[in-house]
DNA sequence: AAACATAACGCAAACGTTTGCGGTAACGTT
DNA sequence: AACGTTACCGCAAACGTTTGCGTTATGTTT
């Protein structure tokens, strides 16, 4: 199992040389001359010879390792932006570290604290759901590099990823105007999700801005959005006395919930009531109809994460960098909207 | 942004104490009294102490790092995987690494090299569609301790941990038989798929167990099998002029593509045709009809590979360990094989 | 009282790498 | 001939931690 090691050390005695002639060779400096160089590198390919990280890490207090803590890894959005964080990684040279919170606060305090003590060069982060004291995070930002992503907040001073949730919002429920609808129902999350509620702004202003008077009775809210909870909702808003002829999840699950409910009961989907999710999860195409939902570029949303990380740990500023990166996306249209006119 | 970081060394200063008995102290190594040993603990946790995992890991050669290779971070098959392992990891006091191959046998490579580098204490893997040369692997086999998970091949030796497919293909099989089915129809990958193959044999043993003649023309392949080839291959098989009455599908997706055309087709699912996938993804009980399909229990897999892996760790063998763990599975009846009688 | 055991701690080396500084030789310049 | 320059290389310290061994003081046994 165990397998003698080649070191700098080794490849110095066997060339007779010292040890930092074999370091710079192989790093390239200057100093060293070309023939010593090549006799280097070639025993040291010839050798197997690979850098302790441990020892490299150690002296120049770099790891090369990020830290990436999400609520939960199987999520299909979470997952893209994931891959996307993985490849450019890679292409920037680092490894990664995943963790999950499951949305537990606890844990997502002891996560941070274990990549710092870890020595992270950086942190990726997205909130577990119900993060009200931020002083772990601002403890950690004080430390190292920290960028969040898709799930934020504003109380926290760091570059921020987000998707535009609120215009996103507002042109799908302006679509649904579009086709004729104006009993328009929301289903959303309570207040403290910072997701759910800049959807609900937009929702609010494409009605304002439509002068479809609000109603009360059309929004409906829960603490875990879910596609089973869909189902609940929308049978609570159909047996309203003035049913609602669109909904708007968001949530793909939700939605989907929605639609069978809709499907159950007979109503005609989008003749009678219009489904909107947001998401464009894989199911939303397997769904009948298919949904009408709002994509989630997972992927930009790594990319750019990653890439802001990465400029904020080789280039250190003075001050905390403070931005927030608003990614437009785009609705796609499927039957749940498509009325046959 | 940089932080004044706390070291033995200071503590011992400030304690006026050797740095010996400071690291001894918070190891908790008998030689020191308990009263130095209080002192120093409190003083530690009073300047947020945190040992600098490299020098501890440059010392003693351990990283308490795993390294986890699988070809694509957006299956939720892997991802429930992942989860698990992420959990185990975690109880055990590991952190995990992720890399995605993409099913890149040089990437998949690279990362093999990447990780050993790193200095990782083990290996979780997962083979990408076409690793024909295992070289790469029997040389990290030989470095640290790895254990292949899902995709696996016979010419590594070392623990593997996989689905039983070909028994849970028999099951599948034969219940599709016991519903009354006779031509039953099977879309898989080519050979060199491994847990295709062992499905295909499955399928093979239950027709000849029970005296069902093998047509070759309902034994339909693709290299990459998706919801589209799902699709194509089940045109093509109910363009035979003697139609199956059941296709077995070795994935949820293939067998999802195969519903949206026979529902096309109008043809009536299950009584003219049955269908079965594999894996219980979310999609199959999103589309209608609702699939029959087995159970994937990725939990138990990553919780047995990541078991099995902290145990090669921390109890070296002499000689590699080279058993296959093979885990049963359910068959989820739904209305896709649902028969009214 | 001598010999020994024990408890508690310090010394110093070691892990593998990087790097500032200094040194040597060879060459070119006045 | 004396000096400066350049190219190339080695010495040794440093990073923070662990650990074998040595040391001291104290207590215990004969």
């Amino acid at each position: 199992m165990k397998k003698e090691v080649t070191t700098l050390k080794k490849i110095a005695q066997i060339l007779e040389i010292s040890i930092s002639t074999v370091s710079r060779a192989l790093n390239n400096h200057p100093d060293i001359s070309h023939e010593t160089s090549k006799k280097v590198k070639d025993l040291a390919r010839k050798l197997h010879y690979m850098p302790n990280m441990f020892a490299k890490g150690f002296r120049q207090h770099k790891t090369n390792i990020i830290g990436v803590i999400v609520p939960n890894i199987l999520s299909y959005f979470i997952s893209t932006i994931l891959k996307e964080i993985l490849l450019q990684a890679e292409v920037n040279g680092y490894r990664v570290i995943i963790s999950e919170t499951n949305n537990d606060v606890k844990k997502e305090k002891e996560m941070l604290h274990t990549m710092l003590q870890f020595g992270v060069d950086g942190i990726l982060m997205s909130l577990s759901k119900n993060t009200v004291n931020v002083d772990p995070i601002l403890h950690a930002l004080n430390q190292k590099p920290l960028i969040l992503f898709d799930k934020v907040s504003n109380k926290i001073p760091c570059t921020q990823v987000i998707i535009d949730g609120e215009e996103a919002t507002f042109n799908a429920i302006e679509h649904l105007i579009n086709i004729g609808k104006k009993r328009i129902a929301i289903i959303k999350e309570f207040e403290q999700s910072y997701n759910s509620e800049r959807r609900f702004q937009g929702y609010l202003r494409a009605l304002k801005t439509n002068n479809i008077p609000i109603d009360k009775k059309l929004i409906v809210s829960t603490h875990d959005i879910s596609l089973k909870k869909g189902r609940s909702l929308t049978s609570q808003l159909i047996s309203l006395k003035e049913k609602p002829d669109a909904i708007f999840c968001i949530t793909d699950a939700a939605a989907i919930g929605a639609i069978q409910t809709l499907k159950k009961f007979n109503i005609k989907i989008p003749e009678d009531i219009a489904v909107i999710g947001f998401s464009n999860s894989l199911n939303s195409t397997i769904v009948e109809p298919k949904l009408t939902t709002l994509d989630q570029p997972g992927k930009r949303i790594g990319e750019i994460a990653m890439n802001c990380l990465v400029t904020e740990i080789e280039e250190p500023k003075e001050h905390l960098t403070i931005k927030t990166i608003e990614i437009k996306t785009n609705l796609i249209i499927r039957e749940s909207t498509l009325l046959s006119i």
